[in-house]
DNA sequence: CAGTATTTATCGGATGCCCAATATATCTTG
DNA sequence: CAAGATATATTGGGCATCCGATAAATACTG
């Protein structure tokens, strides 16, 4: 099962604002596995040209911070992810 | 927003076997668009190569199957769907 | 300062998802 | 039976996602 991984990074984004290591750290929490840096900094970087998020560079770090539009467009996500797979969630939850 | 397509299906056949037709429309409801016909039969030939789904023919219509394989492959697919995105959807809903 | 760890980042390649166009077989209808 | 409708299926191409390997910059430690 692959996919939804830049909305993931909205979606952690819209909570605060993180750096690289933490988004990926979270994201292990959640899926189980952490993403490569092969795999998270080209997301980054696409979300960035896409201007849904926006980076700050401090020192070694850079943390990443989700832009006004990043917020609209993570809602529209949020609400179509819902209609679409909230009836198989719905029914794991009732077993 | 991409992906979850073969989870999907696996889903959608665990609830009744179901034919091409069938599976495209019920897609087009919940998701607000059918997959082409590009995108669905290759997909269905690849469930079948895995053996988590079965065919079988009547006349004109194929109808798709899960499999026992199948079943088992849906429920890891399940839980990991639901422990990777259901914090997302339980905050949605208290929305 | 030298060596190590941390963090960010790129590259090449594989795979999944998706579409438009096309083809084939079967059923239905005039 | 001929024409159209329905259902299945393939082909070729594009883009997103993902990984392993590698690199480079910065911070930390002895």
């Amino acid at each position: 099962m692959r996919g939804m991984l830049s909305f993931y990074i909205l979606w952690l984004l819209s909570k605060r604002p993180m750096n690289g290591q933490e988004i990926s750290e979270e994201l292990g929490k959640r899926r189980g596995t952490k993403p490569t840096p092969g795999t998270l900094y080209p997301a980054l970087k696409e979300l960035r040209a896409k201007e849904l998020a926006n980076m700050e560079r401090e020192g070694r770090t850079t943390i990443y911070k989700l832009s006004e539009k990043g917020e609209k467009e993570l809602e529209k996500a949020c609400r179509y992810f819902c209609s679409a797979f909230g009836e198989i969630f719905q029914e794991y939850k009732n077993q």
